[in-house]
DNA sequence: GCTTCGATTGACAGCGCTGTCAGAAGATGG
DNA sequence: CCATCTTCTGACAGCGCTGTCAATCGAAGC
């Protein structure tokens, strides 16, 4: 039980080595009896095919590589937990390379190890995923990829929800409340997310006849520390928001904070959004008001496409981008204990 | 540039295939010259060897695997990153396995696992190493192995702090602030760490004379929902607690949003400490007392004496068990503005 | 009944690398 | 200078699997 291999399965099933392959990788004609005969000696032996001899024999390497640069741990694991399934689904191992998306080196540094680990496919997440030139050197492998973004290039997938419109959902909600005053903390200009949630923001104002300061914009980088920046700057300002939007939940957080220092009240003092529903939101005091986006099924859904992808598995209908609906996801932070 | 092999590099240094790997295994009885020819030919084509080639030849995979059950995003992401480290710096690469610690088939779904992918070495988190019939299956089946937590097999690696002295430490600092009625949520009851964690808290209790009231202490299971059950549950005692020590951050935190929703401010009204430093202990309001464990440190140093136990290296003098230091963090919501 | 053709199966040659072992090249000593 | 080690190097045989291609089988067609 320890080291069993093809060749005893096919001892087993009474068939030649090559049609317990053809077994295992779901190849067409084998008889519905021979089949079944391996599939039980497989099964009873506990066998798995070799991972080593599989990638070197054939072209794969049955190895999906999860591409990213340290975003939040709690997306991380959400995504993460979608590949898996998929893979797991399909038999395939996941790779972590985590990277440096401002590192210079880093697009031919990933083009050697996708050579050197023969990576079947690619999932690329924010903010490496708007890396031009790494983007060009995936393109140029040829890897089947994807990207958990909105953007692909001509031969990649991409999954994502509709963020400016999620931030337009939002940002109506505040105004919605009655807010004229909105503060707004942006995410990492290097995302493209980022930009597409500010579009989002500045659309909804303008729909509804806001004007929008730019004293009540301000930088932020998707991290909790910069949230904190970002409100501080804000609620200093000789005539501050009576809302923030946080581009996302950790900044809203930071945005929190400073605002409990500061002895406002939340909601009723200030609103206070933040945007991706991550745990922290759920977590922290008040509650987030926020926006909940699919990571985990975007995730799965991206490996489940590359992978059918490599197995030549028929395209489906639906488009090379695909988005995934957003939900609004109202908490106390908005709207004050119920 | 794509597709650089072996003979390639053998050519190009005038050596044969053989003298390049052992050149890039770091085997011993190259000469200098040799090396450096091999070396610069490599780095020139910019070879990397194939790893399915090597795991199928050699009896190595240069795979580590990490048996993990849904632990939270901030552990989890933080051990990935440390043994990341370690197992780049050794051309290792990491294979997830997610999976679940109550499942009784799951010992031998890993061992499967662990026969088809050939994993090399094993870091296993808790609460899995604490499964009895898991730890036996590795055992037997003689991979080098890795465990965060205080007690491995007889041939295994155990890293970890003194989680029992870091309570220790921990209560002794809520019992220096002047409490005397102590409520204590505890850990998962499947973590060994959750009961050294309350043993450090009992011992500390004793030590300074204080009695254990059971009404005082309520079961957790390290979420942060089960945080918000156990704080509620304490605070509606007749002679509720005036501190609350959490046996992790993510149940201090639902400890904390209780006890905002009831009013209490922290920490006058009530001190609420937590353990393990996570990201999340610092994103709340006011931010968390607790210990910090370097887990990144520790799952790289796990990393790095698995893979030193594979190359053969010389074992370092220090025992099997090792244990990191622990250090008290602490913040407002036991010592109040500052 | 015998040919024909598609469906099914197996023999065989590697994939790129490492382990083994024998041979070549230096180093050492008398 | 030659015998004796030691150090270094290379030839060769697989590792467990898949791709290719040829062989076999069975059913349909004449």
């Amino acid at each position: 039980m320890s080291k069993v291999i093809i060749d005893d399965v096919a001892a087993r099933a009474g068939v030649s080595i090559k049609t317990v392959s053809r077994v295992m990788n779901n190849e067409p004609n084998v008889s519905e009896r021979t089949r079944d005969r391996v599939l039980s000696a497989a099964r009873e032996l506990n066998y798995r095919p070799s991972l080593s001899a599989r990638g070197l024999a054939g072209s794969r390497s049955y190895l999906i590589g999860l591409l990213y640069d340290n975003p939040s741990p709690a997306y991380l694991a959400e995504v993460q937990a979608g590949l898996l399934e998929a893979c797991e689904a399909s038999h395939y191992s996941l790779a972590l390379h985590p990277c440096h998306h401002e590192d210079p080196g880093m697009p031919a540094a990933v083009s050697a190890a996708l050579a050197q680990a023969r990576l079947d496919g690619l999932i690329i997440t924010p903010p490496v995923c708007n890396v031009p030139a790494l983007m060009a050197a995936v393109e140029e492998r040829g890897v089947p990829y994807a990207v958990i973004s909105d953007e692909a290039g001509p031969s990649g997938i991409a999954v994502t929800i509709d963020e400016s419109a999620a931030m337009r959902d939002l940002t109506e909600h505040v105004i919605g409340l009655g807010h004229t005053r909105i503060g707004f903390i942006a995410g990492h200009p290097d995302h493209k997310g980022a930009a597409r949630r500010r579009d989002g923001f500045e659309t909804a104002m303008k729909a509804h006849g806001l004007a929008i300061d730019p004293a009540m914009v301000v930088q932020g980088y998707f991290d909790f520390e910069s949230g904190r920046h970002g409100a501080r700057d804000l609620l200093s300002r000789t005539n501050p928001p009576s809302a923030i939007i946080a581009a996302n939940d950790d900044m809203a957080a930071g945005a929190l904070q400073v605002a409990h220092d500061k002895g406002l009240h939340i909601p009723t003092d200030l609103v206070i959004v933040g945007f991706d529903d991550s745990p922290l939101s759920r977590q922290v005091w008040p509650p987030l008001t926020t926006v909940r986006q699919p990571v985990a099924d975007m995730a799965r859904e991206a490996a489940a496409r590359v992978i059918a992808r490599l197995t030549g598995a028929a395209e489906p209908d639906n488009p090379a981008n695909l988005a995934f609906p957003h939900e609004l996801r109202l908490r106390q932070s908005s709207l004050g204990d119920t």
